[in-house]
DNA sequence: GACCGAAGTGGTACTAAGTTCCATCTTGGT
DNA sequence: ACCAAGATGGAACTTAGTACCACTTCGGTC
């Protein structure tokens, strides 16, 4: 039930885009009234993230299945597989999901565009400490660097609310980072 | 001017928070109209978007200032103090400016909650990985890890698709983790 | 000093998301 | 046949955001 007004909701989307998809349209396909889909859905944006949420649970259970000797970044990497990995079985694999994850990650708002802000003007700087490579996908590094540097940022940060400031915040920080801290190169 | 506005706005954000507040509101207040202030800000949520770009130059003006010997991981750190570092200067220092960012980071959007969706779904996995911490700010460092890692997908996933799936993208992936990869402890 | 164009401003009306409330229909049990 | 409950649809409302138009104001020109 869900899932078929889902389906139709996804085939409007790849037909005229997200934004340009209104919730009456959807719930005229999928033969209901638009009050009733917001009983079952609540938000337009439910529909994308309810498919992430499944996709989160997936990658949960691979995650769960890795052996224990495996060290958990690396466990992370192959539990990751199951949307980087191009499947051939299924017919239209993992092109799509990862449309809908960078969708996902476009749409919903504008926290994203604050972290890709922060991202893109610290990648920079990152990029020329790593050396100057200037491939198409030569700053890719930089930007792993960024991306997770903001993680790490925003866990400590959101632990240290939960704490209520009762271990500094800079403990906190160098905690999560020492935890990925990487054999990094020296500044060039 | 804008910054006479978004003072107002933020005052009446911390009184009755940011979704109890409406343009109308705001526009009032700095004696405006609620088409001028659209005129100005665009959006509701560019105000805060706004001041958190203004942090973001402040810490990418630190990230450049740091010496070039420094790995690109410390240097970042470095960096964060702007905002990590209890400032004993300012009147109402870091916790305000933390309270904008984890606000920031809730307001936004459900990409947040997406993100945050995986990360509840896999960090309680690699929590048990890393060993059996129970402490309150115990998970910090499996957050840190699971939040990271997903950092390190989606720069992989931008890039798979600007170069329109012509690397693959396990390749990418690859090469971000890779990059992040931490001398992480053994399975217990 | 009157005139004029440009830019900034406000008002009105619109679309669309999301909420609330109420009326209606269906349905299963008595 | 009846009745109560739950699901559904409809209408009205609030708010963000957009489009358009009218008004003012102000610097320059004749």
């Amino acid at each position: 039930m869900r899932a078929e007004v889902s389906e139709v909701a996804f085939r409007l989307f790849a037909e005229q885009g997200f934004d340009n998809t209104t919730v009456e349209q959807i719930a005229a396909e999928a033969g209901l009234s638009r009050t009733t889909f917001f009983r079952y859905f609540g938000t337009k944006e439910e529909l994308v993230l309810g498919k992430m949420a499944e996709f989160g649970h997936e990658v949960a259970a691979a995650l769960a299945a890795r052996p224990e000797s495996e060290r958990p970044w690396e466990a992370l990497r192959r539990a990751f597989d199951l949307v980087a990995q191009p499947r051939v079985d299924e017919s239209e694999p993992s092109m799509n999901l990862m449309q809908l994850f960078s969708d996902a990650c476009s749409l919903m708002t504008r926290q994203w565009e604050k972290e890709q802000g922060w991202q893109s003007i610290l990648a920079p700087e990152i990029a020329r400490r790593l050396g100057g490579d200037t491939d198409p996908a030569g700053d890719l590094r930089a930007r792993a660097l960024v991306a997770s540097a903001i993680s790490c940022l925003d866990a400590a940060a959101d632990t240290w609310r939960a704490v209520d400031g009762t271990i500094p915040l800079s403990v906190l920080l160098d905690q999560a980072m020492d935890t990925l801290r990487a054999a990094n190169p020296t500044g060039h």
